[in-house]
DNA sequence: TAGTGTGAACAGATTCACAGCG
DNA sequence: CGCTGTGAATCTGTTCACACTA
């Protein structure tokens, strides 16, 4: 166990190892090395090593890693031995697109509500998940203790949203709208701009066909 | 100007400054400084003025930016004074969404078809873009020169989805399919995985409720 | 004189290289 | 012997501090 904290890109790297755990333990693999969870990764061995050594030696020298133990230790250091507990803010089709993914595909996530200021789908359900008035956001998060709340609402409804999720008492935004979120101290907000991440990939069209480097 | 290569987070951060001088633009602000910058993006004035040194040197001291100029500069930087051709491959709900997200809000970007091999979609409209079948992409990927490919097909697809893309002739992949693909050598892929993203913040609510550093 | 532009110091993350152990 | 675990070296990115100039 190494006393240095942990670095916030081995925090990142750390749902992704679970994710590739999962996968081959579905494939009935119980023992992997470094090397192994390398290629499935892309991550470097050397990287995961390190990255695994933060949290104390999972591993056995001259073996590797037994696939479920390691799996349930990143469950423990990360918290998500414990489901994340998410609602939704907007309903348009990347609110939707959203909430589907997770309510489907992310076992580690509980999605407990939609909310949305359209009277007309008030009531509509995503899958099994209803969409409810904004008016209710305060109650759902109490009673369910949310973790995150997933901003997807029009550009010009975004910081009201903002404040409405903060007034709620949720802590965490993950914010999809392409604007800088104006949050009092203590609330941390990941933003993803999905035009932005794609504009950056402009670049890297120009350096395969040019090999330039500017 | 520098020297020294352009730092990859230098390049990602020069579609941020476009979209916020496009808002200052919009509101006919015609000069600002780095602190204006800073305040708008939350990125610290002295990496600002950093990442714009890397090109030369946009700026006038003891005044500021012009913001059209600095506006035209990225533009010329970037590549994005001409639009990024995009293909969505995969018209499921993020597929659409995403596609939709693109054609409407993102200048920069122009979405010119979304593929899918479910015949009962085959030949909707997303807005004023056509499904058509997968059996079409090189065609299309030769007519309009295309550059980056959105990847938002099922789990099971994603490898075979991704050969069909790297056969057509794009070079550069968008990846939101939680699995590594396996490409060629010269072919980027950017993988986003929003589901691992939001598991990640779960170790944020951790941080902030009980102020630990594990 | 206010704000840019940048070398130098610093901080953070990754790779190297090898000691240590099962 | 093979693979983990980890200090040391390296690399990458950010902040500091100040010289410079429109």
């Amino acid at each position: 166990m190494q006393d240095r904290k942990v670095p916030e890109s081995t925090i990142k790297r750390l749902p992704v190892y679970l994710r590739t755990l999962d996968n081959l333990i579905r494939k009935d693999v119980d023992l992997v090395n470094s090397d192994i969870l390398s290629e499935e990764t892309a991550f470097t061995a050397e990287l995961i090593r390190k990255d695994f050594s933060f949290f104390g030696a999972f591993g056995i020298r001259g073996r590797g890693y037994y696939t479920e133990n390691l799996r349930q230790n990143i469950l423990k250091v990360t918290g998500l031995d414990k489901p994340t507990i998410v609602i939704v803010v907007g309903a348009g089709y990347l609110g939707i697109a959203l909430a589907r993914f997770n309510i489907t595909k992310n076992p580690y996530t509980k999605i407990v509500s939609v909310f949305d200021i359209n009277p007309a789908i008030i009531g509509n359900k995503i899958i099994d998940v209803e969409i409810m008035h904004v008016s209710k956001m305060a109650e759902i998060v109490r009673k369910y203790t949310v973790d995150v709340a997933i901003l997807a609402v029009p550009l010009e409804q975004a910081q009201v949203a903002s404040n409405n999720i903060v007034q709620s008492g949720v802590k965490v935004i993950f914010n999809f709208v392409p604007v800088t979120l104006d949050v009092p101290d203590g609330i941390h907000v990941h933003n993803i701009d999905l035009s932005v991440e794609l504009q950056t990939l402009k670049y890297y069209t120009f350096k395969i066909r040019a090999g330039s480097t500017f």
